[in-house]
DNA sequence: AATAAAGTTGACGTTAACGTAAAGGTAAAG
DNA sequence: CTTTACCTTTACGTTAACGTCAACTTTATT
C-alpha cells in the first residue's frame, strides 16, 4: 500500500522541482504555504506540494505570487456569504478571460516563430545550393 | 488612399496601448525600439509600432524585455553564416516548446477554475435553498 | 567527542521594469 | 509675450522575487 500521508522536507521539495529552499521559505512568508513543523523544521504534506505545483505553474504563465495566492485561495468558498462568492465567481471568470487572451497570443506567437523557422530554413538551404556551385 | 507612411508621436502609442510614455522610451533604452528623430523628438513608424505590440504581447505570456528582444531579432535571418542559422533555429524551437508548455498550463489551470466556479455557484444555490426554507 | 549534513532565522544585496519628479526646450494659441 | 501642450534628458525611488552570506541548532555518523 502506497503510503497516503507521506511527507516531504524542504530540500526534498527544492529537489523534485528544481528550486532552492530559500524559494520555498520565500512561498511560505508571503502566506503561500503553511507548512506544519516539527520542532523548528517544517514538514509539507502531499497538499503543501500541490500548491507549490500551481504556483510554479503559475510563474510559468507569468502570474505574481499574490495572484497564485489569490488562485489557489479559489479553490475553496467554505464558509462565504453571497457577496463573497458573488466578488470571488467575478475573479474566477476574470482570471478566465486573461487566460483566453494568453491562449490567443499563444497562437499568434507560435504562428510567427513558426514563420521564422521557415524563413531561416530557407536560408540555410541557400546557403547550401551556393556551397554546391 | 491610405498613408502607408503614417508615424507617430510617443504619446500617440502610449494612449493606443495604455501605457506611459515612460515605459515606451524604457524600451528604447533596452534596446527593443529604435524610432527615427526629428530633430530630438521620436517619430514612430507603423514597424515600430508592430515591435510594440511584440513587446506587450510577450509580457501578457510573462516574456522579459530581453527575451522579447531576442525573439522580435528572430524575425530577420538576414546576413547570417550557418553556424548562426542553426543556434537560431534552435532558439526558436526551444522557445515553440515553452510555448506548448505554457498551452498545457492554461488547459489545466483553466479546468482548474472551472472547478473552482462550479463549487462556488453550488454554494450559491445552497444559500439560495436556505433562504426559501 | 568530533565532524558532517540538513535545518533554522535574520539581514543585506541584486535585477527587472518601470514610477516619479526635476529642469528645461519648442511650437501653436490666445 | 506668456500660457498650454508635448517633447526631451537625467536621476533617484520602488516593488517583486529571490540570492547570498552569516551565525547557530539539531541529528546522524564516524
Amino acid at each position: 500500500m502506497e503510503q497516503k500521508n507521506k511527507t516531504y522536507s524542504i530540500s526534498e521539495l527544492a529537489k523534485e522541482f528544481d528550486i532552492t529552499t530559500r524559494a520555498i521559505r520565500f512561498y511560505e512568508d508571503k502566506g503561500l504555504l503553511n507548512p506544519t513543523r516539527k520542532g523548528q523544521t517544517r514538514i509539507y504534506t502531499p497538499a503543501d506540494r500541490t500548491k507549490l505545483k500551481l504556483i510554479l505553474r503559475g510563474k510559468r504563465l507569468g502570474l505574481t505570487l499574490d495572484e497564485s495566492r489569490d488562485i489557489i485561495g479559489m479553490y475553496n468558498p467554505g464558509q462565504s456569504n453571497e457577496d463573497q462568492l458573488n466578488t470571488l465567481l467575478a475573479k474566477i471568470r476574470e482570471r478566465k478571460n486573461y487566460l483566453e487572451q494568453q491562449l490567443h497570443d499563444i497562437e499568434v506567437m507560435m504562428l510567427d516563430l513558426q514563420e521564422s523557422e521557415n524563413r531561416a530554413l530557407e536560408a540555410l538551404e541557400a546557403l547550401a545550393s551556393k556551397q554546391q556551385a
